[in-house]
Order: C-alpha cells, then sequence, then structure tokens
DNA sequence: CGCCGCCGTGAGAGCGCTTTCATCCACTCA
DNA sequence: TGAGTGGATGAAAGCGCTCTCACGGCGGCG
C-alpha cells in the first residue's frame, strides 16, 4: 500500500515531482499557497493527497528557526497540583488552542528549583517558540527563571509582586470578590465576614482586597485565615463563629472553604441562608452545586483564561519575532460572574 | 554577554572552531565522545561548556529520523480523566522517566472520535518516537488508532479484550484483589462481599476475577455493581445489606467506592471492622487514610507504572528499529501490596 | 626491516525544507 | 512595435547536524 519503502515518508520533492513542478513551488502551495496559479495549486494538493504528504517538522524547523511547540511549564511546590480540576480545565484550554494554531504541546515537569538547570537549558535550547507557566505562589522562581531563558512567556495568574514583569493571564480576583460581597450588602447583611486564602497566593491577595474594597471598615475580627482547603474553611468559620457570634454572612475566597464553612454552620445549626449567607469563589461545579444548600459562587471561565493563554503568546511571538523586542507586554484579566444558588 | 549576535546559538561548527578539531569530532564527543582521545575530547567539552552550546534538535532530527519526543495520549471520553490523582502520578513517572531519558514529553489531547484523524495524521507524521496511551474502556478506539498509525506505543492499563494486541503495563488487578480477599479470609470472614466497578473497564474486571478466584462459590447476591464513584459504593452497600443482612466482610473495587460503604455501614450502626472488615483498592491516600475508620487496601506503584511505561516503550523503540519488527510485546504486571489500616 | 591492519581524525555528502534571486512570460503603455 | 512592468516559476543556497568514507600514522607480526 506504500508508494515508498516503507518506512521513508514522501518529501516535498516527490510531490513537486508528481505535480510536475519545482519543490519550491510545492512548498508555497503547502504553506498557504500565495502566489501561485489556481491549476497549479491544484495539481500540487492533489498530489499531497495522493501521496499523503506530511511535511517534516524537523527539516522545517531547520530552516524557519521555530519549533511550532510551546512549552507548559508546570511547577510543582505542592503536591497535588496537577491534579486540581482547574488546572485540567486550564491545560484543556490551551491544548485546544495549541491545536487550534497546528502547534504542539510539550509538558515540563519542574521538579524544584533543583530542576531549574534543566528547564533553563532546555528553554533556552530554542526547542520551543514559547512557554506558558503557572505562578501560584509569591517566592515562586519560575518567572525570574524563564526571563534569564529568554522564552516569550505568558503566565497563568498573577505572579506576585517580587517577580519580574511578565504578561499574564487571570480573572478578576479582585472584581469578583467586590461583587460577591456588594451581593451580601445587597441583601441587607451587616455582618458579613472573609475566610481568606493562603497569603501568599495571589488570588488569595486579591479576592481579599476586593472584600475590603467594598467593607474598607470591617472589623479585623471578622477575617479569618484558611488556605484553600476544605478542612481550613472549616477551621475558619469555627474561629470566626467564636469571635463574632453574631455574624450574618461569609465570603470565602474559595468553594472548597465556603463547603467546609457551610459544613461548620450546619453542625451548629445555623440556617443557610437565613441566618448566614455564604458565597465562594471558583464555581468548582463537583462542590459548589453538590454543596448544602447549593452554593452562591464567584465564576470564572477557565478554559477561556487558558486559550486566552496561547492567544497573548501567539501575539507576543509575532510581534516581538524572536523575543527581542520587549516592548509593555499587555496582560488579560477576565471579567467573572456571580452565579447565585441556594447558600446567598 | 552573549558571544554571538543576539538570538544565534553557537552551532557545532563553532564549537569545533574553537576547540581546532573538525565538526565531526566535535559531534563525536557531544554524543559520547567514543573512539576520541581523551586530551581532544576534553578540549571540546570545554569549548562546549564557553560557548554554552546547546544542539539544535531540529538539525538532529532531520538526520537520525528520531524526534526525542514521546507522545502521551489522553482519550478523554469521560469528564474527569486527567484530575485523576492516578493520572497524575502515572504521568509524573513518565515525565520522570522521560527526562532521565534526555526525550520530551507532548501531550495530545483526544477530544472525542471526530479528533482520531487529527492524531493520526500527528503520529505518522513521525513528530514523535512513540506514544504512550491510556485505554480506559473496552470499546475504546485508541488501541486501533495507534495501530493503524504504526507507532511504536505502549498503553496504560490492560486494553480490552476487543482491542488490537498492544504492550501495556498494568498492576496485578487480579493477584491484588486474591489477596484482599484472601486477607478477609485468614480474618475468618465467611460471607464476604463484592462492590466491582465498572464493567467495561478492565480494571474492574480483573478485580472482580480475583474475588472469584477466591470465592469461585461465593453467593451472586454478594456481589453489587457500583461505577467507581464514592455514591455509587454507598448504594452497592445498602443493596447488600439489603440482600444480605448477615455480610461480615465487604471487597470494594476501590478506595472511593469503600468509602462510600464505610458511610453507609456507620450509618447503620454496623461496627467496621468488628461486624463488617471492608478493603478497599487503589491506596489513593487521601481517600484511605482520612476514611474512618482509615481503609485497609491494595497499594499499586502508580508513578512506577508510569515509568515503566516509558522502560517498556524505550525497549520497544530499541530494539524494533523503527517499529518493522512488530515481535510478540512483552507486557509488564506490576505487584500490588497489601495495606493494613483499621477497616481489615 | 617491511607490510598489514587498526584506530583516530577530517572532509564532505546529504537529511527535507524555506527562501532568495534570477528568469521568463504575458501584458500594458508610449 | 518595442521597452517596461510585474507576477509566476525554478534553480540553488543553505539551515546544523550525523555519519560514511578516505586518509594518515602507528604498532605488531612475519
Amino acid at each position: 500500500m506504500p508508494e515508498q519503502s516503507p518506512g521513508s515518508r514522501p518529501t516535498l520533492e516527490a510531490v513537486a515531482a508528481r505535480a510536475g513542478v519545482s519543490r519550491a513551488t510545492a512548498s508555497r502551495v503547502v504553506n498557504g499557497g500565495a502566489g501561485v496559479r489556481q491549476p497549479l495549486a491544484d495539481k500540487v494538493r492533489e498530489a499531497v493527497e495522493e501521496l499523503g504528504y506530511v511535511p517534516n517538522q524537523a527539516a522545517r524547523s531547520l530552516v524557519t528557526r521555530q519549533s511550532g511547540a510551546v512549552a507548559v511549564i508546570i511547577a510543582e511546590p505542592e503536591f497535588r497540583i496537577f491534579s486540581d480540576p482547574f488546572f485540567e480545565q486550564q491545560v484543556r484550554g490551551i491544548s485546544r488552542e495549541l491545536t487550534a494554531n497546528d502547534a504542539q504541546l510539550v509538558l515540563l515537569w519542574v521538579e524544584g528549583p533543583g530542576d531549574y538547570d534543566r528547564i533553563a537549558r532546555y528553554l533556552g535550547g530554542g526547542h520551543v517558540d514559547g512557554a506558558l507557566a503557572f505562578s501560584l505562589h509569591d517566592d515562586d522562581g519560575l518567572p525570574a527563571l524563564i526571563r534569564r531563558a529568554k522564552v516569550p512567556a505568558v503566565f497563568g495568574g498573577r505572579p506576585g509582586a517580587g517577580a519580574a514583569a511578565v504578561p499574564y493571564v487571570d480573572c478578576d480576583n479582585r472584581g469578583g470578590a467586590r461583587t460577591a460581597v456588594r451581593h451580601l450588602v445587597g441583601l441587607g447583611r451587616e455582618r458579613i465576614a472573609h475566610i481568606a486564602g493562603p497569603r501568599d497566593q495571589t488570588s488569595a491577595i486579591d479576592r481579599a482586597d476586593g472584600y475590603r474594597d467594598v467593607l474598607f471598615d470591617a472589623d479585623p475580627a471578622l477575617t479569618a485565615q484558611g488556605d484553600f482547603t476544605e478542612d481550613s474553611g472549616a477551621r475558619a468559620m469555627t474561629e470566626l463563629l467564636e469571635r463574632r457570634p453574631d455574624l450574618d454572612a461569609v465570603f470565602a475566597a474559595n468553594d472548597l472553604m465556603a463547603a467546609g464553612a457551610l459544613r461548620v454552620l450546619r453542625a451548629r445549626g445555623r440556617r443557610v441562608p437565613d441566618q448566614v449567607a455564604v458565597v465562594g469563589f471558583d464555581d468548582m461545579v463537583t462542590v459548589a452545586e453538590s454543596a448544602r444548600p447549593s452554593l452562591t459562587t464567584v465564576r470564572q471561565d477557565i478554559e477561556g483564561m487558558g486559550r486566552l493563554m496561547v492567544r497573548l503568546l501567539t501575539r507576543v511571538l509575532s510581534e516581538g519575532g524572536d523575543g527581542r523586542h520587549v516592548g509593555a507586554p499587555a496582560s488579560v484579566i477576565m471579567p467573572t460572574e456571580l452565579v447565585r444558588r441556594a447558600s446567598a
């Protein structure tokens, strides 16, 4: 069935020969066909079809100096980053958009600072055209690493203040938090508590800022610290009830902590939302919908953020050439949306 | 700081010139240095160091016809495959082993049968040296797809019976199940129930087979069907208690279902393990350790399975040349281990 | 002492592609 | 009618690397 000896795929040369044109023309057609007359172009396309020609990416990369691949860098200070449903959606968005652009996704798993060298070398080696990275912690060395490697990159989530200025895509954590708190205010709540996320994650910081934007004079005792886990949410809730038994609403920095809070409120016999209204953040469907009562929360388009990361990177790539033009890279903040369910 | 004009990385030519040798010799050193005399080799290595030389993979691929990359194919019939902690560990193992082999991980996300064409073309295009895939369902088209693309591949998990014969890595589901059940027998239990997983997943089938290996004459009423979710485990447990209120042990096909069963047993006032002993499968730490009582279960080395997939693929690649030699590919079954905790 | 063989090295071909540059043709305009 | 124009095409030069092959020098053996 193969026209060639087994193992050897047809080359552009073969296509050109079959179509009766030069390699140059065949190449032009394969790459869009600009400047080739219709009948010739058709002949070439036909030959491509018949031979089942697929361009050799290596040869192409060699001359264009573009790999057609993008690295997705996963730093994993914590254990369970990868299996975060969040992350999954984001990577899916990235994957889809990359596919739409005929680019490949190379997964780079950073196993800690000791691994930075390897990653830097790889990135610097021109194996990928750009990188997409996720920065979760303030002290993450990733932004610096990527800057050093001089690879065009886009971050998912706003890197910490200490980090180098890099373009990123994030959702409007602060604005979303404001919406959530305003919603509670609109419900007539007057003693609105906040369960904050880890102090070293920008998303948590921004959400807390949003809370304070609306309730700038809130009693500090109305804020408790959590770490984005359900248990920490429960602990924080317990603490809050002790400090301010009169609270009538809680805005938790994520759904998991909101679920923990809900558990404690139920155990203490506080009716939700009658006595205490609860709002979460993220709209993690599995958590928010199965919570009792179902959770009012702030939704973000996570897959969309992934796609946007790719688009932004694509733009940086086409603009800056090979990373030489380091103009002010525009970051993108995506809007959020309040999803009303039963808890508030 | 760069010795070249910005953007142009040093070539092997430059290294050779600096070391005062020919390109051929430089190449030999870079690729292991066999057949080059010590002093010369040292000079070359020095030049590499000084210039910060990194081989151009595209050029190398062009001549060696090897990409140095391996595709990891994720078919996602269900929604949440990727965020399965299981999967995460396996991919981590793969990533680590690939890194150790200086190979890259290209992530291919299959968006359903409509996407098969694209994947087949990609795989057939010689962009990767081999593929690692995960087959979860009996009717999965992936094995056939990969066979058609003629790419050396290794599967994670035994593909269904309908699938083409492909090498795979799996844990000893059947043997692990036997161990679990024998453990219950050893505890003196006489009416041991089984909560089975989905009928179309080979792992679930094998575990059920293991149960029957030991208890070949068990009452069919002692087996209930679940789907690997916690809720299904709870439902199955309820059913079992209705059918055989006298049961004194349960072997669930995974930890999640065991947790569901535990919940129901507690609600019904059955003491675990006194009245009913429970054993799970997988040793998903977050589930098994936080269950009340903590879960006795069967552990598998998931990361190890990932690494093994890579090793197996590497072997296939080095043996079979470019997939021409399609000898009987040996699959690997990894041992399991019973982890005793409180529930049995 | 001379020949053979082997090891270490360098010259150079060529992997498959893109892209410049020259060429050629069909027109248009003076 | 002939020079000028511009677009379509082909020839060929590499991109950076590996690897074959030829070559030269050296040691061992007859």
